[in-house]
RNA sequence: GGGUGUGUAGCUCAGCCGGUAGAGCAGCGGCCUUUUAAGCCGUUGGUCGAAGGUUCGAUUCCUUCCACACUCACCA
């Protein structure tokens, strides 16, 4: 089953507690310093002649008459390799058995105080900051000279003795100073004292369009990313320590299928047909079920040409994964192990999420959907027909379509009135046929329902999953129901794939599918509330050029 | 799509009831060999998001547009 990106219900709108987000909004776009202006027709040197009276083009300029000058006095700018020995966490980590002791470490100049003919800077790299102590009569003239026409975003190189400072804070004295790439673009200057930052760069816009300098100069957003791909791997050996193979199908599908999506649609020229982005994979990977891999699993980007806001953007990733010869209530297992895996492996059992304390070492509760149907809006849906939600609509003034049948009824209540509601890790199980299309029939029960369940947490769902349904017949026909729904104008029901029926009507196994949402995953372990600050570059319009 | 808000120097922000703009940081020029939001002296830099309108005069008021954020809806 593929995951379908659910909503928030929770209150807030203020975004991050993290004191970079303190700041209001500023606009950038008429002198974006990272925008090259084009001027059509004007010859460069006029051009750059015109632009002179801004700073920044005064500062460009600064800058590569610094790159001519340090040329000049013999050293190349942009050298091509340097040999690093210590990251700088190690340095100040390991100051004990280092202490006089000669390091090299390289990295981005972030501060730089200069007293004469002594200076003090920190480098940055990827493991932190260290602090470097540079003086005249250490690393002489020459490189003195060059390190006062260096600035902050310079990237250098430093060889020298580790040694602590007289306030105490560990510092490498160089002996060496290599210089292994200039700027001259400037950063944005961001300073910190006692833990409070000021002057953040904290504009969304610009962090998300230029997230190269919102990572250089916001450490914890690394940290966010870093954890991304913690849960990537933590994710990858779940299921190759299960046994599951990890497949690759297409991005590109003749018909998408597998959820309810409007899609992108691109055009193959030599084909000379149109192609869609596929919104889920799961077709494909029932195909292969059929084709005999019997555990499959794909981190699959999917593209969904819907509405954006902070949980959702046009691509995203999902996890799906079948299994051969299981149901659901064997997935249910598997994914409460997931969650207690994924948590062991990012070491927090219990997570605080949007003011909520998640405990994932906890059974989660699985509750049939029409209990909690009973539980929170006294409705029997086992005994409702259209008619009767109807008639509780109009009772608490809720606002209904008439056409909507059983299904959408229930999808709609739920989705308003449960949802929201479902705050500890909650297994709702048993929807509605007429939702899930691709589930099997509920054994022994209502032919209303089927065996498909849905994780929440926090108001959210993250995993969706069914006892697959694996019955041609059935299969045809449901698919045709959708096809006939998409012909009246449901620009989201799913498309009529022939070849997907062939395939399930050549045999396929009883089946239990899977998707996950990812990124949600990753939201809920790293504590972010928008999707964009878990995707490096979360989509944006492009800036209009003026 | 609706609502609210924001957009002023490279960055972070002031700018009252209309009289064409300021600060800190960064930059530039000096001084300074254990500083750390280094400090001190001097200094460059702005089509006030865009276009219209009102006005003698608009960063300021009005309209439209653009971008973003938040939010509601739709969509899952």
């Amino acid at each position: 089953m593929s995951f379908e990106a659910p909503t928030y219900r929770s209150e807030e709108g203020s975004p991050n507690r993290s004191p970079i987000f303190l700041r209001s909004v500023i606009s950038f776009r008429p002198k974006n310093p990272y925008i090259i202006p084009i001027m059509k027709g004007i010859p460069m040197d006029e051009h750059a002649q015109q632009e002179k009276h801004s700073t920044l083009e005064q500062i460009l300029e600064q800058r590569k008459e610094k790159i001519a000058r340090i040329r000049e006095m013999g050293i190349d700018p942009f050298p091509y390799a340097y040999e690093v020995t210590h990251r700088s966490a190690e340095v100040a980590d390991g100051f004990e058995s280092l202490e006089n002791t000669q390091v090299s470490v390289a990295g981005r100049l972030m501060t730089i105080r200069k007293m004469g003919k002594a200076s003090f800077a920190h480098l940055q790299d990827g493991a932190g900051r260290i602090q470097l102590y540079l003086s005249r009569d250490d690393i002489g003239e020459t490189a003195y000279d060059m390190f006062k026409l260096l600035d902050i975003g310079d990237i250098a190189g430093v060889r020298g003795l580790v040694m602590k400072t007289r306030t105490g804070e560990v510092t490498v004295k160089a002996q060496e100073l290599t210089l292994l790439a200039k700027n001259i673009r400037p950063l944005p200057i961001v300073k910190e004292k006692d833990g409070v930052v000021y002057d953040a760069f904290a504009d969304k816009e610009l962090r998300y369009r230029k997230r190269y300098l919102d990572l250089i100069v916001n450490p914890e957003v690394k940290d966010v990313f870093v954890k991304r791909a913690k849960i990537i791997r933590a994710t990858r050996d779940f299921f190759d320590s299960r046994g599951y193979l990890e497949v690759e199908t297409p991005v590109l599908q003749p018909l998408y299928g597998g959820a309810n999506a409007r899609p992108f649609i691109t055009h193959h020229n030599s084909l000379d047909m149109d192609l869609y982005l596929r919104i889920a994979d799961e077709l494909y990977l029932k195909r292969l079920i059929v084709g005999g891999f019997d555990k499959v699993y794909e981190f699959s980007r999917n593209f969904r040409n819907e509405g954006m806001d902070r949980n959702h953007n046009p691509e995203f990733t999902a996890i799906e994964f079948y299994e051969a010869y299981v149901d659901y209530y064997y997935m249910m297992d598997l994914i409460e192990t997931y969650f207690h895996t994924i948590a062991d492996a990012m070491g927090t059992p219990v997570l605080n999420y949007k003011d909520a304390s998640i405990d994932l070492t906890l059974p989660f509760d699985r509750k049939p959907m029409a209990d909690l149907f009973t539980e929170h809006l006294g409705l029997d849906i086992a005994a409702c027909s259209e008619g009767d939600f109807a008639a509780w609509c109009r009772e608490h003034q809720v606002e209904f379509d008439p056409k909507w049948n059983y299904g959408q009824f229930l999808d709609k209540l739920f989705d308003e009135f449960i949802e929201p509601k479902l705050i500890r890790p909650t297994f709702v199980i048993d929807y509605p046929k007429a939702i899930s299309p691709l589930a099997k029939v509920k054994r022994n029960g209502d032919a209303r329902f089927v065996e498909r369940f849905e994780l929440f947490i926090c108001g959210a769902e993250y995993v969706n999953a069914f006892s697959e349904l694996n019955d041609p017949l059935d299969q045809r026909e449901r698919l045709e129901g959708q096809d006939r729904l998409r012909v009246q104008g449901d620009d989201e029901a799913q498309a009529f794939d022939e070849d997907f029926i062939q395939a399930i009507e050549t045999g396929m196994p009883p089946t239990g599918g899977v998707g996950i949402g990812l990124d949600r995953v990753i939201m809920l372990f790293t504590g972010q509330t928008s999707i964009k600050d878990v995707l490096l570059f979360p989509a944006m319009r492009t800036e209009k050029s003026s």
